[in-house]
DNA sequence: CGCGATTTGTGCACGCCTTCACAAGCGCCT
DNA sequence: AGGCGCTTGTGAAGGCGTGCACAAATCGCG
């Protein structure tokens, strides 16, 4: 790496960046950084060393300079990272120089959240629009947007140059909302309906489950149960099992 | 291999059977696994093969036959895994087989869409308490529920039991929930605001953050938007953009 | 009763991600 | 100007997860 320049970054003007393309597990933290270096900004920190940025994203200090390394690193050693720079750096990367239009499809009770979300217009997005299916929710004004007949998303999606679907209707529903969302040019869809979407190839989908995450701490919380329960030293019988016999059953008789 | 046992499955009587260690990408699977058995059942399948399964839940068959021969392998050759057999040991794998109680603290927007999502309680979770810092939400009753303040947490979650804690709150708040929450015993948590946690060890937090999916959705678009007018070849950026949207981008097309 | 079709369970290799450890670089102080 | 301490950036190693490919096992049928 010789004195490399920010790649296309707010400030340069001229060639087409050609992102680096990142590991996915990187572009997955970068949010987190922002968010980080956002605090520290108006905190009136202008220079932040990794391990400082890396505690308030709550990283690992060497994860973190790897991941910035490889959007082409803006640290000075000795120093540390300007936090505004970084800012501007990140922002570039992750596409939010320009604030991109949402349209929310389903507006239940997840969806009625959602569209009164503020965490959405602070991190450089817009809800352009809402949709539901259900004609008596057509009409209903939820923060200043009214809430539209989802066949009216073809017209609505050119005017608000929709760029990003959210899906929060009940399951049985989302594909179809999804293959809607497809045909008119969506390519990145945020679902939230409990099953899986079939798309396109080069479309994006991400997929957040509340209940998922429930029970995967309902398997740690029973882990943890199991573990207290069971006598630290007695059989090593369970444990040393290499790869021939599955599990075993001999811990019986412990009441909870 | 040799003929298996449920490690303590459903039908034994109170044991503890050392649940296996899984892998933790195991472990985030198993509910998308167990959502598609139940869908599964539903429409009378009694067995189902890797591959049905895999489809089903989005995901690859080896990759799926790896994570349930994890938990002791219940399939059949020749035939597939018995839906309802699968049911029950990812249930119990999953701690799912008591119904945990869930405290929610934060009835703010988001809090409120969590009080009346019924995902929770048709996965085996029971919110069993809200909890809110301000004095005016205090009293509302939400979902049969009534909002309590955040002072009776160590009482109430001594009588309800609680199992997990699930923050939404605002950011500058969660901190000191969290902290209110692991002093009465609670050893998970689900947090939904945008801050990192610090919590001693041996308690569990998971986050979502809803703004950071559409930021890595973000930049994939961003990627995607600099693909297609990268291979252009000079001339005008953004020649063939299917679908008629017009994905300007004002960033990376500045002439000098 | 044996054979073929089918499907599971898994050894193995590969690639990604994480972590360590350290050289290179930068600023400050003397 | 030179040296010293601090911090970044990165090579290398180790671990984890994924996917392939196949042997083992089971069922149904002739």
């Amino acid at each position: 790496m010789s004195q490399h320049r920010h790649p296309g970054a707010p400030g340069r003007a001229g060639a087409v960046p050609a992102l680096p393309d990142l590991p996915e597990a990187t572009v997955a933290r970068l949010p987190e950084y922002l968010r980080a270096l956002h605090n520290l900004a108006e905190t009136g920190h202008e220079t932040v060393s990794s391990e400082g940025l890396a505690s308030a994203a709550g990283v690992n200090s060497a994860k973190l300079r790897k991941d910035l390394s490889h959007l082409g690193s803006y640290g000075t050693r000795g120093v540390g990272y300007d936090v505004a720079l970084l800012v501007d750096q990140i922002e570039y990367v992750l596409g939010l120089t320009q604030r991109r239009a949402v349209a929310l499809v389903g507006v239940g009770n997840l969806g009625h959240a959602l569209a009164g979300y503020d965490g959405f217009a602070s991190r450089g997005f817009r809800i352009a629009a809402l949709f539901d299916a259900d004609p008596a929710r057509v009409g209903e004004e939820i923060n200043g947007l009214v809430v539209r007949h989802i066949d009216e998303l073809p017209r609505v999606a050119v005017e608000e140059a929709i760029a990003i679907g959210v899906i929060a209707t009940p399951a049985p529903a989302a594909q179809a909302v999804a293959d809607q969302l497809v045909a008119v040019g969506v390519t990145s869809i945020l679902n939230f309906a409990p099953c899986v979407l079939s798309v396109p190839e080069g479309v994006d989908v991400r997929k957040v489950d509340l209940a998922i995450e429930l029970q995967i701490l309902s398997f740690h919380e029973h882990r943890k149960a199991s573990l207290t329960a069971l006598p630290a030293t007695g059989g090593s019988a369970l444990t040393a099992l290499p790869g021939g016999l599955a599990v075993t059953d001999p811990q019986e008789a412990i009441g909870t």
